[in-house]
DNA sequence: AGCTCATGGCGAG
DNA sequence: TCGCCCTGAGCTG
């Protein structure tokens, strides 16, 4: 489940139980086995998350560079751990801990400079104390492209996701296909505003709720949840099903290859 | 057993 | 814009 809220969490989880120790490296299905090699037995550092991107700091080894991409988890198990379930690509374990990242996109040990290289291309992260809004909106304001895609774009916004996106716009009555440069600077702060509320919710409750109060009893009643992504929202994937707001059925289309969600009529320009 | 789908992103064309 | 890669769950038959 794999948006910028999970991967802020495990940074998290993997700072707590690693972090200042000596960890045990292994790439049990053998895919990182030469750099997991490499970061065996020395103390992992800090590990940190930049929109969707986990790093985890080997000091002078360098970084682990991990994406989930659509299928990547990762496991935290209490104990030493034995044989591993699975496609395990990277194991880091210690006496009290073992994390098992499975079907990551991209797992690789990489520099100081390539790191600052992926910074570099990442826009603002609504996670991140040190996220500059200004620069998305430099970007928004000027393009043509969709606001729908431009969210999901991570040079724009890193962080968030298919989720983020569509139930940011519903709550904020944005046609997802209006183009950026038509969006206001006010619906701007909002849309950034509650990114940021909703994401660091996400990150407590560990899933996506965007549903507000006023209309939960309502949704909970309607739409009892089927779905594994996680809480209670508004649109996303839930199409044909009524509107929580207006009761019209919920549109969906394929943009640029992703399946986008929103209300014809809450989200009417 | 085999298909389909998924919260992502890349490179080719 | 398309096809492809990572993997597992939840169907169908």
């Amino acid at each position: 489940m794999p948006e910028g809220h999970i991967i802020h969490r495990l940074a998290g989880t993997y700072t707590e139980r690693f972090a200042g120790r000596k960890a045990r490296v292994t790439s049990p299905q053998g895919r990182f086995a030469e750099s997991a090699k490499l970061l065996d037995r020395r103390e992992m550092q800090d590990a940190e998350a930049y929109g969707k991107h986990l790093f985890l700091g080997f000091g002078p080894r360098g970084w682990v560079r991990v994406h989930l991409g659509l299928y990547g988890k990762v496991a935290f198990t209490p104990g030493r751990g034995g044989e591993a379930v699975g496609q395990v690509r990277l194991r880091v374990a210690n006496v009290d801990w073992f994390a098992d990242l499975r079907g990551p996109a991209a797992c690789e040990l990489i520099g100081e400079g390539e790191r600052a290289a992926v910074l570099d291309r990442l826009g603002p992260d609504p996670l991140r104390a040190d996220a500059d809004p200004e620069r998305a909106w430099r970007r928004i304001s000027k393009s043509r492209t969709s606001i729908a895609a431009l969210l999901m774009n991570q040079e724009v916004v890193a962080g968030a996701g298919n989720i983020y996106r569509a139930e940011v716009l519903f709550r904020h009555g944005i046609d997802p296909y209006r183009e950026g440069r038509a969006v206001t600077r006010a619906e701007w702060d909002a849309i950034w505003a509650d990114l940021v509320a909703l994401m660091r919710l996400g990150v407590e409750a560990k899933r996506i709720d965007t549903v507000r109060e006023e209309h939960s009893p309502e949704a909970m009643e309607r739409a009892p949840r089927v779905d594994d992504h996680g809480g209670e929202v508004y649109v996303y994937r839930r199409a044909s099903m009524p509107c929580h707001v207006c009761g019209t059925p919920v549109s969906q289309a394929v943009m640029a290859g992703r399946n986008l969600f929103w209300c014809s009529v809450c989200q009417a320009d």
